[in-house]
Formats: structure tokens, sequence, C-alpha cells
DNA sequence: GATATATATCTTAGTCACTAAGAGATTTAG
DNA sequence: CTAAATCTCTTAGTGACTAAGATATATATC
């Protein structure tokens, strides 16, 4: 097998195993957030209130890529399930700030541990100079799907009859 | 900083750039579906059948965690719109496998090209060697999320009261 | 300072995918 | 041959989503 072809081979491989874990992921999200008797977008925006600690409800919106209708649904629903509480920005009466209510939002978070124990796991048969480069990865990889992202929603509004090679006026959602 | 205090800071950086990345590439497959104009399960549905090729629908129900109902509507959507076909099995007249349609399938496939283009500039910064180490991680880690998965069930499994740690009666849906 | 435009969230009506329960069709066990 | 099991589909009802617009507040223009 040539030095190309081998590395080629990799690729695919690597494609693969990575597509199974991250779907495989997925379903543990789904998971916890049945057991968390939340629904899936709630939980995302748990996790995007974990990530970025107090944030707007459009800014909730603009991440998930949901409407802001739908934002306050996602609220409306943790507030009541006590896990958020809305607080409104003193400066700009407009804006609604969504935070963590970090007693209940630990419930939460201990639905994870399960996950955790498991990285824990596979991450200790890893050196700590192996650890970086997953790091690296994940990082430069975080930026590729980034990248692709937007890549692809420029796709979607370039008009069809322009975009460079897909033709997909059939599979288009009919308004 | 002590050895293990440095450890400890790259897992945890280690932790939330994966699950930023992995986030993201939520993300990804959302704006797919959207694209493609057909929903999120029936793009995850396709996934499952461009890995395993031909399966059964009991079969996704399973891998989806969907019930056989809901997946009834997922093919009747895909068959309408051409992406798959309805088989029954000549030996088990139960049985109804899909299959992919393949014409139609590339055209979904042609919109995971943004996220193979950037995976491959991410790629290309990366040695063979360090591609083998990533491959062996994204295996590992398929395995410790499949474990976790089934360990976060089992926990679902068992009666609130018997649970070792969680507290989490408030939280569970109402049925 | 008054008016117009912009911004941020919420409301409403309608849609669509999902679940639960069970029906129909076929296979396997006794 | 009958009963139970297996596999898919059907039906009724639920809930999260979108689109459009209402409401409230902020900023810009005259």
């Amino acid at each position: 097998m040539s030095r190309t072809k081998a590395r080629a081979a990799l690729l695919g491989e690597l494609e693969e195993a990575m597509r199974r874990s991250s779907a495989q992921g997925v379903l543990y999200g789904q998971t916890v957030a049945n057991v968390a008797g939340i629904a899936n977008s709630d939980l995302e925006c748990m996790d995007i209130l974990h990530l970025e600690g107090r944030v707007t409800a459009g800014r909730l919106a603009e991440v998930t890529g949901l409407t802001t209708g739908a934002i306050t649904g996602v609220v409306d629903r943790l507030e009541k399930a006590g896990l958020v509480r809305r607080e409104r920005d003193e400066t700009d009466r407009r804006k609604v700030f969504i935070t963590v209510v970090p007693e209940a939002a630990m419930k939460i978070g201990q639905l994870y541990v399960p996950m955790q124990q498991a990285m824990e796991k596979v991450w200790s048969a890893y050196s700590d100079e192996e650890l970086r480069l997953l790091l690296r990865f994940a990082n430069d990889g975080y930026k590729g799907v980034l990248a692709a992202t937007s890549a692809l929603k420029s796709l979607l509004d370039t008009p069809p009859e322009k975009r460079p090679d897909l033709k997909l006026k059939k599979l288009r959602r009919q308004p």
C-alpha cells in the first residue's frame, strides 16, 4: 500500500470513527434530557448557560438556531422547573438575562457523571503529551466545524441556481 | 503548578473543548437537515443506513431510540422524498428492509462536503502518527460513550429511591 | 423634545414529529 | 392447529417549533 493510500485509508477510518462516536454522544445527550424530564433544546440551552454564564434570550436563539419565540418557551419551561431565572437588565430594560440556579443545575450536572467517569477512564490511558495533542485537535476541529457550518449556511443563502455544484431543488422543503 | 494539577487542568480544558466542538457538530447536522428539507431524525436514519447498509425498521427504532411508530413516519417521509425504498424480506414477510436510493442519497452526501473539506484542512496539519493517535482516541471514546450511555440508562431503570446518589424526583417528567 | 426607526422579547395560531396503545400480518412454539 | 411472540403500521393526542406580529424599550434624526 502506498504512503498516500495508507493516509487516505486512515482518514476514512478516522472520519467514520468520529461520526460514530459523535452520533453516540448525541444519543447520550438525548438520554440525559429524557432522565431530567426536559426537552432536548432545553438541555442544550443549559449547556450554553454553563459554558457562557449569564446570557440573554436573544443570544440563546442565536447560538441554538431557534427563533426567539421558541426560546421564550424554552426559558419558560426551564424557569418552571427551577433550573434558571430571568433577570431584566437594569441598563437596557428590553433585555432579559438568563442565569442558572446553581443548586438545581447541579442535579443536571450529576447526569453527566457516568460520561465523565467513562471519559476519565479513557483518558487515563493517555500521556500528558498525547492529551495535549487531543486538545489541540479538539480546538482545531471546533474551528473547522464552525467554518463548515457557516460555509453550508452561506450555501443555503445562495439562490439555488447560483450554487456551485449542488442541485437540491427537489429536496428543499416547500414553505 | 504540580504535575497532577497540570493534568487536571488539561483534562478540564479537553472536556470543554470536546463539548464545544461536539455541540457545534450537532448544529452542523441540523443545518444539513434544514437545507435538505428533511427532519433531524430523518437525517439521522440516513446516516445509520449509510453506516450499516440495509437495515430493518425495527433496527432503526432500536438505534435511534424512537418508537416503531415514529420510524414508520420517518421512512414514509424519506421514501416520499425518494431517498430510500422499502423492501419486504422474502424469508420473513413481517420484516421491512430499508435501503438507500444511491443517486438521491448522494445529493445529501454533498451537503457534507463543506465539513469534509474543513476536516481535511484540519487533518492536513497532522502527521500520520498523530492521526493514528486520534483514531485510537475516537475508537476508545466511542466505547466510553457507549458505556456511559448504558450506565445512564440503567440508572433510569433503577427506581429513584434506590439510585446511589442522584435525587431527581422533582425533575422527572410527570406521565 | 418629538418622531421615527431599530432592537429585544413575548404572544398567538397553526404545523409537524413524537409517544402510547393497540391493530394487522406473519412466524414460531407447544 | 392454536397460542404466543414478533414486526410493522395506524390512530389519537401532545408538545415543541415556526412565522408573523404585538409590546416595550432604546437610539437616531430632525
